[in-house]
DNA sequence: CAAATTCCTGACCAACCGGTCAAGGAAGCC
DNA sequence: GGCTTCCTTGACCGGTTGGTCAGGAATTTG
């Protein structure tokens, strides 16, 4: 996926010299584009951070976009996954708590591709708008249409499922997009794992004291 | 506030032109900066959206720095408020519904306030970060003892408050920041006043559900 | 209406940005 | 070791960006 875009058909063979600076620049790329966003960013920027020149980066990806574009594909495919684990045989609430804990897991451990999505996002979601309204959409309609029939069951309480799933993502990701908040708030430096775990404990009560064992 | 940055002590009246000239470069900065993020937006972008040539939008902030300052002065207040209203007096859970109501309809009025501070978060809130790590915390401090208060008293399931107003700071901004994929999942153009009643029906069921009437 | 003040603009500038290129240096291969 | 391929870099380029400035136009004030 990657290869497909960096120097494509430039070098005949793939060396491991390309291997390990196309990983450089990508990780600097997340960083870099996930705090200034793509027109704040720049290429020298992520040069530096990759330990690196400005035509020698330029001379992996030709343009800037190309490494948007190949930061943003290599990352997407992690954001999709959770949510496809959702499986409609389970239980209910243990299916739900399992998504949630995934998902604040996800913002623990990739705090900045996190913010790369709600960079790109925010300015329009340029590049992965049509991802959105394709992938996404269906899958989201897919695991709604799950929620709706453990609801329909009686198995849940019933609320509107894709606006669930939008407040479990909401709540989830937030701890990766607005951590600088979050840490003025709580004082301290980095989030600690206690704040973690305090965190997973009140998402988990919440969401099922509110949606849990249904009929009401 | 604004005056206090804008043209300061350049000129010996304030004007009407100065007031309604500032208004108008504000208006299109907030629109802008909340886009593309201090860096990524440009001073002649703002001035064309205000109607104006970039000189003369330099006659009234002398420096990119001073509007985005300004803007972020003129917002930062109204982003407080809600919270603020948190009474210790009232019911806890008409309290609580009542500040996610709040802040769900600031959301929808105030989208691009909302999207300029996720901007300037998710770029480590360089200018608002003293804010955050002061006042705010101050304030969730507060309210955070105000709802242990509840708890305590068995009116309130026992959830950690803090991450609790964060859950709701999340799940109310999450409409306005991440609109664009929102709209891409729901169809259709803009947010309509139906999708808006579900979100907030949602909101309130779940939140009410997880925390409600205490003691378990 | 005329003087004082404020407002607006075109022309301009230095710094920065994305991107190119020629040429020398390092790896890989036989 | 020599040939081929790949890697790296300094110098450079046109366009954009934040910001200045001199001077003319509009507005306010007496």
């Amino acid at each position: 996926m990657t290869a497909a875009i960096a120097r494509a058909g430039r070098t005949r063979r793939r060396t491991r010299i390309q291997e390990e600076n196309e990983e450089k620049i990508l990780d600097a790329a997340l960083e870099v584009f996930s705090t200034w966003g793509y027109r704040g960013a720049t290429v020298d920027q992520i040069a530096a951070l990759a330990g690196m020149t400005k035509p020698n980066l330029l001379y992996y990806f030709r343009r800037k976009e190309d490494i948007y574009l190949a930061v943003l594909n290599r990352t997407h495919e992690m954001w999709l996954e959770p949510l496809e684990h959702l499986d409609a045989a389970g239980d209910p609430a243990k299916e739900i708590t399992a998504y949630i804990d995934r998902k604040l897991e996800m913002a623990r451990d990739n705090p900045t591709a996190s913010r790369l999505f709600a960079m790109e996002i925010l300015q329009g979601a340029p590049v992965l708008g049509a991802t959105l309204r394709g992938r996404l959409k269906t899958l989201v309609d897919d695991k709604a249409a799950v929620i709706q029939g453990w609801i329909d069951a009686g198995r849940l309480a019933p609320v509107d499922p894709r606006h669930l799933i939008f407040m479990i993502w909401a709540t989830t990701q937030h701890y990766a997009d607005f951590e600088t908040q979050i840490r003025a708030v709580l004082g301290g430096k980095a989030l600690s794992p206690d704040q973690f775990d305090a965190a997973k404990a009140t998402l988990d009560r919440v969401f099922l004291g509110g949606i849990g064992s249904g009929r009401d």
